[in-house]
DNA sequence: GAGTTTGAAACT
DNA sequence: CAGTTTCAAACTC
């Protein structure tokens, strides 16, 4: 993403040229600072000179891309009080939202050089700090350098905003810098733009990239749309990605307006965020249903645009149940979350609904097989058949997977017996739980338990049931080709209730007992252990599944007019799934998701396996050709054999004896992508 | 809605 | 690693 390309916004150099574009000069005319000329920037370079290597790169290591992202945030607390007045009484709340944002991301253990900057002396140079780091980015980055130097603007500038009052050099300069946000942004707008003219279906990529540029200096825009300050309400938010996601579709449809001549306000706008072109709604909403709101404070800006916009009431519901794992660098990955897609899978009305209330998906299950052959002219295509057997079936797992509530009562939602908890989910209002942990609010505490659970054993969190219907290779070369190949991970161990009841992992996923079970009496009829497979001769028993399906998500069925056409193409899970996991997945989806790879590689390091961006398993934006969907990359956590790396895995097989292998029943041509567990690097620290 | 059953998760 | 306990969902009435 930081191309060297991107070099060409330094201010000296393409200054004049954006403000002499519409945009900007309407943006401009909404400023009430003037223009900064560009010679501060022999001031702001020189000022490097001040810093010492050591300030300007306190910990790369620890100062991932997530971290960055707090400080990108706290960011967030200076623009807003900056573009309105540089005054000091507005200084005051910026510095005094920058304390609060501050003292809830001190919190993070692992933001280390996160403290680190707390307490860097030099707070008493703000301004020279904020700048120099972005002029070393765009003057002296090289080429393939994993180092994001907006870390150190932005935590630099983050200083800056709890520093002291500003002098009138320092607010000048504040107001040049916030030109020069505009100009990157006008500049990626201009892309996205160009993108959507031309290539179109690299919308993922360019709002991601758009994302990462608008945030910095999203606040500008942000003002201009509402003439208010929103991001200081937005105090409470610690998670980058609802800020990245969020502005880039404000900023970018404000802009749009705004190069439109339309002065209209916020609502039409965000309107038109999600009705740009089909394929671009699956993106956005993919985008934004990753903002999670962790604070309430942070829902009231939701709630403004919920007034003028249904839909995004729809993705706040669904935003703020989303854990944000990038906070914790070396969080593992979890796949429970992945999308429970099956080919030419539209979302059922009731998983839909599900969606649009905060309801999840079954997160047990991960489908990574794709369809190679689904054209985007299918996404969401009419699944009107429902009475084959196959996909009663599918109807039945997609309906059990649709929502996901707990009552826990003793467990405080921080153990596997919590459902949300286990399904990397905070929990929500439907949630009946009593003393419940699973809230943003103890992200900490959340965070932890799950690193502990995961030191314990890595694949807790791991998808309990890999789903692949067709091609399934097992480690030995076999291949199933049924669904009936999708197994539950460790296996089932019932007994007494024949694996015929949702009592049994299998059975509730919707998938057949295996050799890996340890059941008694299998009468699964998604496939039993001894081989046998009551497939549609079981009608009876599917029926009464779906019928408890139905009934259990016949309570959030919502009325079609709040149904998302853009959401029908996406997976809810893949929605929800924490940012940092989708990045983790593009190593298992290299293919699929190659846009959004080529956008977000400054998550953390090792980006190229690892991106911040939204891996999109969904065949429907990302077709996998044929001919790439069977070579994957070796991912170091991900064992194509399911040997397990745990223990407590010792489940984990690969069923190349799996009964079911010859069954005949046909689901729909899919490619399977990932051939078996990862095995997820652990959470303990090395 | 209360009570029971069940099996996974957690614990020893 | 096996046995036991705890837990919450699933189920029944």
């Amino acid at each position: 993403m930081d191309t060297p390309d991107k070099t060409h916004l330094t201010p000296t150099s393409n200054l004049s040229k954006f403000e002499d574009s519409p945009v900007f000069k309407y943006i401009d005319s909404l400023s009430p600072i003037e223009l900064a000329k560009s010679k501060q920037t022999d001031n702001v370079f020189s000022s490097v000179a001040f810093l010492s290597p050591s300030s300007l790169f306190p910990s790369p290591q620890i100062s991932s891309h997530r971290e960055s992202r707090f400080s990108v945030k706290r960011h967030h607390f200076l623009s807003p009080s900056n573009s309105k007045a540089p005054q000091s009484d507005h200084e005051s709340n910026a510095s005094e939202g920058a304390s609060k944002a501050d003292e809830h991301l001190g919190c993070l253990k692992n933001d280390c050089s996160y403290k680190g900057i707390s307490s860097d002396p030099l707070n008493d140079q703000p301004v020279l700090a904020t700048e120099s780091p972005r002029t070393l980015k765009y003057d002296c980055k090289s080429l393939g350098d994993s180092f994001d130097p907006r870390d150190e603007i932005l935590k630099n500038t983050s200083v800056g905003v709890a520093g002291e009052e500003r002098s009138p050099f320092q607010r000048n300069r504040d107001g040049w810098e916030k030109r020069q946000l505009q100009e990157r942004d006008l500049g990626k707008i201009c892309s996205v733009k160009q993108i959507e003219e031309s290539a179109g279906i690299d919308w993922v990529a360019a709002l991601s990239d758009v994302a990462d540029m608008l945030t910095m200096g999203s606040s500008i825009i942000h003002e201009n749309t509402d003439g208010q300050d929103q991001r200081t309400a937005d105090s409470g938010t610690t998670s980058f990605m609802s800020t990245i996601m969020q502005f880039p579709l404000d900023n970018a449809n404000n802009l749009e307006n705004a190069e439109s001549g339309d002065p209209s306000g916020s609502c039409k706008q965000n309107e038109s965020a999600v009705s740009v072109t089909d394929r671009t709604r699956g993106i956005l909403s993919t985008c934004l249903l990753d903002k999670l709101v962790v604070s309430d404070s942070g829902l009231k800006k939701d709630d403004k645009e919920e007034n003028c916009n249904q839909s995004s009431h729809q993705q706040v519901s669904i935003r703020r149940r989303c854990l944000v794992f990038e906070k914790s660098p070396g969080f593992g990955l979890h796949l429970n979350s992945l999308p429970n897609i099956t080919k030419g899978q539209s979302l059922s009305k009731s998983t839909l609904s599900s969606m649009d209330k905060g309801e999840v998906p079954d997160n047990k299950i991960a489908v990574i097989a794709e369809n190679s052959s689904e054209t985007p002219a299918t996404f969401g295509g009419n699944e009107s058949d429902h009475s084959s057997p196959e996909k009663k079936r599918q109807k039945f797992v997609e309906e059990s997977a649709a929502c996901k509530r707990c009552n826990c009562k003793r467990s405080k939602c921080l153990k596997l017996y919590c459902d949300c908890f286990a399904a990397g989910l905070y929990c929500i209002e439907p949630c009946a739980c009593q003393d419940c942990f699973n809230k943003p609010i103890h992200e900490n505490v959340v965070l932890e338990t799950r690193r502990q659970i995961e030191s314990r054993n890595p694949l807790a969190f791991a998808p309990k049931v890999i789903r692949s219907t067709d091609g399934v290779s097992d480690s030995l070369g076999e291949t199933n080709k049924t669904p009936a190949s999708s197994r539950h991970k460790r296996g089932c161990n019932c007994k007494r209730s024949s694996c015929l009841k949702k009592y049994c992992e299998c059975f509730q996923a919707g998938v057949g007992c295996s050799l890996s079970c340890r059941c008694e009496g299998c009468k699964n009829s998604f496939g039993r252990k001894d081989g046998g497979y009551e497939s549609e001769s079981d009608g009876d028993n599917l029926e009464a599944c779906e019928r408890n399906a139905s009934e259990k998500n016949s309570e959030i069925v919502i009325s079609k007019g709040q149904e998302h056409p853009h959401l029908s193409v996406l997976s809810p899970d893949i929605s929800r799934l924490p940012f940092a996991y989708r990045g983790k997945l593009a190593a298992f989806f290299p293919h699929s998701i190659k846009p959004s790879l080529q956008l977000c590689s400054t998550q953390e390091q090792g980006s190229s396996d690892s991106s911040s961006c939204q891996p999109r398993s969904d065949s429907n934006l990302h077709g996998i050709p044929e001919n790439e969907t069977t070579e994957i990359p070796k991912h170091k956590g991900l064992t194509l054999v399911s040997k397990p790396t745990s223990p407590n895995c010792k489940r984990v097989s690969s069923t190349p004896n799996h009964p079911c292998t010859s069954s005949s029943l046909a689901w729909r041509s899919r490619k399977l992508v990932l051939r078996s567990i990862p095995s997820f690097p652990s959470l303990a620290p090395p």
